[in-house]
DNA sequence: TGCTTTGTTAATAATGTGATTACGATTATC
DNA sequence: GATAATCGTAATCACATTATTAACAAAGCA
């Protein structure tokens, strides 16, 4: 497993690199928060420890930048800055713990196991030729398209993540709620007609007639809804 | 969200009990390392904040016991052992967070929330076809619908309420009030003709003969009930 | 019978929805 | 590096659906 330690001191990166290289992993190392993002976007590691305080951006910057586009990998901050509230922005930055200096080294380990554990068990097996049908459209999750007839649609990763859920619930009606907390995170600022608009682009793209969708069935003062066997 | 907190402090209890409540928990508590299992077993929490030193049952043989069937729940230890062994058995032994006493609450509602954030955004919606029978038809709560005979019945959210609580309380007279507080929320406006209306609809989609009602029967000067065995 | 309660209809109000447009932020292209 | 293209979001408007109310007819009860 790949993990990035960013560290503006370099004696730190030296100490926890070795341990964790002992634990089997692999070691990718920034010494800044610019830095830190090159190697994220170069080499996609699938855990990042983040010093705080570096030099030319800093830890929380390069956590919010991660996580504009990565919800899913784990971030854990390790850092001397050890008041409540500087824990606290961290965890609300969306990191997965937030460990101070001096560190235990063992416990460095175990917190990382136990994130390790919670985020990389789930992952799926990313099967590139994972699909599934709704309808008259098959959708391929991993290449963000799907496939109606001869017809191949690319699609956004909203938009995916969007045809997921209904297709998990079929038959449900699924809310706009439970659409912004699975599509975009539960967190997002404000609700409005942001789900409807994506709904709407999807009908274009995916329907035979947007107007009288088949896939993506309205219910009125609730949300959507696919129906499996609208024959 | 339900939370069982346990401590054999009820000082502690009180404490973190009122600020999780205060973030729209539900909380449960115990006192000890038995009833906190006794009440997870009985109450399925969804969330676990344990301490380590209770009476009859430490905090870790809670969590052994807890994940030997149960590895999905967070579970977080809140406890005075701040010795880095502790922290390292407590997190090998399946724990999400180790937070030491005493603790600052802001942080320990952040690293809920963080621990929260992994676990359960992650959580697969389930699609439940739940179902119940009213005499000839049955209605499908989650799909808005209801199956008689053949026919499919397209139902509003208010009609599936105004079913769900005739169906929960059979053969008992449902009031008007109760059908408002109930399916259009307490604080509604309108006092008035409108539930009757309601019905008025709803017998038409759902009952055979809607002058002579078999389902929906009106109990003059009280209200509306379902009776189970109208045979 | 006389009074109240309920059922039904239709008019009106309220709200939900989707298309269009516009805007800002990011990414691509030259 | 400046400009253009793209994507996601927000605001708006027109339209459709649903809810509420009033009015009156019908039914229940004393």
């Amino acid at each position: 497993m790949k993990v990035l330690t960013a560290d503006n001191n370099p004696e730190t990166l030296d100490f926890l690199g070795e341990i964790l290289r002992k634990e089997g992993f692999t070691i990718l190392t920034a010494e800044s928060g610019s830095e830190a993002l090159e190697v994220y976007e170069q080499e996609s590691p699938e855990f990042i420890c983040l010093d705080i305080m570096m030099p030319d951006m800093n830890g929380y910057d390069v956590c919010r930048e991660i996580r504009k586009t990565n919800s899913e990998i784990p971030i854990i901050f390790i850092s001397s800055k050890s008041e409540p509230l500087d824990k606290i922005l961290g965890l609300e930055l969306g990191a997965d713990d937030y460990i101070t200096k001096p560190f235990d080294i063992g416990e460095v380990m175990a917190r990382i196991r136990a994130v390790a554990r919670r985020c990389i068990s789930r992952k799926k097996p990313e099967t590139v030729n994972e699909s599934f049908t709704m309808g008259p459209i098959e959708v391929f999750p991993n290449q963000l398209r799907a496939r109606k007839g001869e017809e191949v649609i690319d699609l956004s990763l909203r938009e995916v993540k969007i045809l997921t859920i209904l297709h998990d619930k079929k038959n449900n009606v699924v809310t706009r709620d439970d659409l912004l907390d699975y599509c975009w995170g539960a967190h997002i600022m404000a609700e409005s007609r942001t789900v409807d608009w994506h709904i709407s682009q999807l009908r274009k793209t995916v329907e035979d007639d947007p107007k009288n969708p088949v896939l993506i069935k309205t219910v009125h003062g609730v949300g959507y809804k696919y129906e499996e066997d609208a024959a």
